[in-house]
DNA sequence: AAGCTTAACTTTGGATCCAATAACGACAAA
DNA sequence: TTTGTCGTTATTGGATCCAAAGTTAAGCTT
């Protein structure tokens, strides 16, 4: 058969999200390779680039286990998503916009509210959201110079929804925490939507409002640090 | 010789901060393998982990290349960190601090005003705050039950102190941004001294008054998506 | 019967071998 | 002289082999 290794990676995230490797589970190079057809080698390779995803994790000195997940892991990572992606569209907006990333932003925006107008996020909903998002996520990387943040965002990417199905989880609490992430990044979209149509004082303004991430950061240098202990 | 798998990554990581791998470069597993003394299969392993990490990236179809970062990507890299710590300090806030946290953090705060008297960070200071820093890093660790965020910040880790040996940046630049993340840790030290002592007023003063990282994250559920957009 | 020692088996890590393929170069034809 | 094609070479990916380390279990001793 002899799979790519890509594609070995691919395929054992996928058996661990369905649970076919329950979480804490040590789990065999030699077990999986017999289970996919291939060689160990493929495997070992694959069990790396999980580590370090980290859907695995050594156990002990002795191979590999699957990484439990608790439910305040999967909102913590949703969480970070959102900080990066909030940190991502600061730059973003520093850096002025091009034509192509208004029009994308404008279809998101209103892709958002028409998702939003639901009371409830279905599952389907989510998937919806999540396209759209990626939408917003390469306009960002296209538009952004710099490759490390995106990479930051997609290196946290796999967690969630890798672990969301395999665990437990109260549905409530993730439906949560996906609106909460949903509405900050629509918070972002509307700077952006002020932006483009030139109101840059009502951006600033919107910025504050939000509490905008990272927004003051570019000015911590003014800031007596001492002043701040003080104050 | 046979070094362990773990030795053979930090060793490559080494070579290529050093400068031993130009950025740009085609990286043969051979030349790694020949060069330390031991067969491709450990450096084939290596390389998958230095991918992840965004140390080295896939040229083309064939094989990797040792990956070119500018001055922007590392100073992003700095601020994802700063931002993914911010993120870290808030909810270790909102859990409560244990009474070793308290101590570390008194520590690190009476450090880091000394390292600040000083006008210019110097490198060896760069490392003494490094040192400070993982302190910091390992007590938040520690004290929150979930490591998603720890293996976040890191992720992310390895970027700046590896690459911003092995290319030309404007130091400046470089100093200006380490400045601009250690005035942030300090903030949020700020904060937690405030709560150490009891001022949860104060502490939420200083947080609105620093556009708190993440702050105002979890009231988002109480915006209303319009009302945000049109006010 | 309980505990310790030892031996067999399991499993990982490293090295080597083989196959596939992309890069490179040489040679020939236009 | 230039370009296209074919053949060689270099390099990666997968499979297999071997060694080392650990775990388990059985047997022996006390």
């Amino acid at each position: 058969m002899t799979k790519s290794n890509t594609s070995v990676v691919a395929s054992l995230r996928k058996l661990i999200s369905e649970g076919r490797y329950p979480p804490g589970e040590r789990i065999a190079e030699l077990h999986v390779a017999e289970h996919l057809g291939v060689s160990r080698t493929p495997v070992r390779l694959a069990f790396r680039t999980l580590e370090q995803e980290g859907l695995l994790q050594r156990a002990g000195k002795r191979g590999y286990q699957v990484r439990e997940f608790t439910e305040t892991d999967v909102l913590c990572a949703l969480e970070v998503r959102g900080v990066l992606e909030g940190l991502a569209a600061r730059r973003l907006a520093e850096q002025g916009l091009t034509e192509d990333v208004r029009t994308c932003l404008a279809k998101c925006i209103e892709d958002g509210h028409e998702l939003l107008a639901k009371g409830y996020l279905e599952r389907e909903d989510v998937t919806r959201w999540s396209e759209i998002n990626e939408t917003f996520h390469v306009t960002i990387v296209e538009s952004t110079g710099s490759l490390v943040i995106a990479d930051a965002i997609g290196r946290n990417n796999h967690l969630p929804f890798a672990s969301a199905d395999s665990i437990i989880i109260d549905t409530e609490a993730l439906d949560r925490e996906y609106r909460k992430l949903y509405f900050a990044q629509l918070q972002h979209q509307t700077v952006f939507q002020a932006l483009c149509h030139g109101e840059s004082a009502r951006a600033e303004m919107l910025m504050r409002e939000h509490a905008y991430i990272g927004m003051r950061y570019g000015e911590l240098l003014n800031l007596d640090p001492n002043g701040a202990s003080a104050t």
